[in-house]
DNA sequence: AAATAAATGAGAATAATTCTTATTTTCTTC
DNA sequence: GAAGAAAATAAGAATTATTCTCATTTATTT
């Protein structure tokens, strides 16, 4: 057996193309993103293994764009933007979330925020014509 | 015919119900809240006018907490809670988010921004225990 | 190397949402 | 107010993203 390539299974293949895309791709794009490299992998086994990095809390989901739900392996908390023309989704390192928001919230209602999530949907630069 | 009733059709009933509620309901929550009122409304009317609503900007989606889409009848940007344990989604009225980091988006970018959406998510007061 | 546990492929099953078609209700025009 | 045209609806079929099942393969432990 080829020293690396058997130990290196389907699941870190796909942590890995997650990484390395700022595309927040869904779980059907990471599948033909990996199509080339893993001819055989099954759509199944990427579903199966991002429910487990989701919660593993090694990656997030920005929740669904158009009925189909988007990730990112950056875990830290970032703004995004959402284009309605596209359906691209980008970071937005740029803008932060002042903390303060945070014990806003818990303060007033009493709730314990665990996590905390802003979006910006409009329409991306090309997508404006 | 008794007067008001037949005249107010079951588009009616379903924006009535969004706006008398703070529950942020599902098409299908919808559907059993008017069920008393209208027994013979079909689901696919819900859904139907709930796609035209939101196509003429008279309700917003929240987008979906696990995989069903919620709506609110209120328009005006307001921050949202979500909780993780029993999928409560309530308003935070008391947080703002400061006009400015619209704008930072934008020039950040050189996207246009519609709008802008800010979610807490974690545990309510009685998931709490 | 044998036995056990974990990961995967393939396709079936599920569930939320959308679509189709026939029917009913509303609106328009006379 | 009746006839015809347009819009809204009910019911269930169709679609689609996601999850599940189970047989097989791969990794781990003994």
């Amino acid at each position: 057996m080829e020293a690396a390539t058997k130990q290196f299974r389907k699941r870190n293949a796909i942590m890995e193309c997650l990484r390395s895309t700022d595309l927040h791709p869904s779980a059907e794009t990471v599948h033909e993103m990996l199509r080339e490299e893993h001819p055989d992998i099954s759509l199944a086994t990427v579903y199966r293994n991002l429910a487990l990095f989701k919660r593993q809390g090694l990656i997030q989901s920005l929740g669904t764009v158009n009925g189909v739900e988007r990730f990112d392996a950056n875990t830290m908390p970032h703004v995004h933007f959402i284009c309605n023309g596209c359906d691209a989704v980008m970071d937005l390192p740029q803008v932060q979330v002042p903390q303060a928001l945070g014990t806003e919230a818990e303060e007033a209602t009493g709730c314990q925020v665990s996590s905390c999530q802003l979006t910006f949907t409009g329409l991306c630069q090309s997508c404006q014509e």
